[in-house]
DNA sequence: TTGAAAGCGGTACCAC
DNA sequence: GTGGTACCGCTTTCAA
């Protein structure tokens, strides 16, 4: 069990200041100007010593975290775990660490997860909003922090969103069938009345009607096993 | 952006000191004898302007920080997915926020990833440790750190692990299909050189040896496609 | 070039 | 019953 240290047990060896060894450390030696052979010697026992800064004192000292809280609907579904492993990754290589949890998609879990995440601070937010988390949203963004949506939005609140082109993309996926000489295209959807599927339902309505074409849609919700057809 | 409310600003209002209102918050006022109309005065005042304690700060003073790092092969592989999910349900409900990152399998990156839990002062560690991590996971014991392994474990070093009865299980599996009439049994397996793979091997030779019927193997790492037997 | 010292927001010992 | 205050480890201003 080797005892933490800190900035001052590296100072107190050195004959300087707790000051000069954050500077060093930091890598603000040139821009105060600290003699190389001072820096020189600092660095070489820091890495002697195993120094590990204590991020806790540094966040609390600075008001930062260099951490970030993301919510998605379940991060044992395969779309949102790779999206979360994918932005952890990038995250790290910018020096952010993420937080995840799981809203499973309901209002107020995320709000408690939200409260959650304002305790530790987070530094901002990556959000896959379950339907009703509207005023949070618009709170956390009242409160200056960085907020991101993704996946899903709300219509009408300003934010930062990165989705999918639902509607291009269900637009286009039908015209290609058309192409193909299809008539009857049916689209097999859910009823969550979340946007982003009420997207993909707009692109197909669109795609068929430009063809005078029958719109038939399958609700998988209601029809788990896909047995029937409404409307 | 409304401000940030500290204990100081309560304090002041109440025309308290910071102590009485830290052991109000903390459930401390009746250990600390401090009178039932004063708590109710400072906890209604802390509810009114929605006090929520820095946790930052709070973890500096008391070197906890409710936070366990969580390593996994792979956040977005369904088992470990849902491992996550389950495991930071549990953590949350007893007040830890967990902490995950994916290793890749790969013990350099599991290291980096140990840094930066250790960085953030994780209170314990959960890992499903690549091969080779043997040295790092005695390290974090030996500084006094909780740690317990899933999934996998070493062999030959001490450590707490919670895994699945991988011998008996492909044991029993074996025998169940011996017991239904079947002499032909192959097991199709990856050679990863881990010990829960071993496990796996070693419970289906067992139950084929005790019947005299012949070991035959699949490895389903050089043969993705499963096309032909090996031994 | 370097250092003293004032915080960041809490906790908890000890005195009154 | 309540409060003063030192301290957790680090950053940063200001002075020397």
């Amino acid at each position: 069990m080797k005892k933490k240290i800190s900035i001052y047990d590296i100072a107190r060896e050195m004959n300087v200041s707790s000051a000069t060894v954050s500077y060093v450390l930091n890598g603000k030696a040139a821009e105060k100007r600290i003699s190389k052979t001072l820096e020189q010697r600092i660095m070489a026992y820091a890495r002697e010593v195993d120094y590990r800064p204590n991020m806790i004192a540094k966040s609390l000292r600075t008001g930062k975290t260099r951490t970030i809280g993301m919510l998605v609907e379940d991060v044992a579904d395969p779309f949102f775990g790779n999206a979360a492993r994918i932005m952890e990754g990038i995250a790290r290589q910018l020096g952010y660490q993420l937080l995840f949890a799981s809203t499973d998609n309901n209002p107020a879990v995320a709000r408690g997860l939200l409260d959650v995440f304002r305790g530790a601070q987070a530094d901002g937010y990556i959000i896959a909003p379950p339907p009703g988390l509207e005023q949070d949203v618009q709170a956390l963004q009242e409160d200056g922090l960085p907020v991101v949506l993704f996946d899903r939005y709300f219509v009408g609140i300003p934010t930062t969103n990165v989705v999918a082109d639902n509607f291009g993309g269900a637009y286009k996926a039908t015209r290609h069938l058309q192409h193909n000489g299809h008539r009857r295209i049916a689209l097999v959807t859910a009823e969550s009345g979340q946007v982003q599927m009420g997207d993909r339902l707009r692109g197909y309505i669109q795609a068929m009607e430009e063809e005078d074409l029958p719109i038939l849609t399958f609700n998988a919700s209601t029809f788990p096993g896909i047995k029937s057809a409404i409307s």
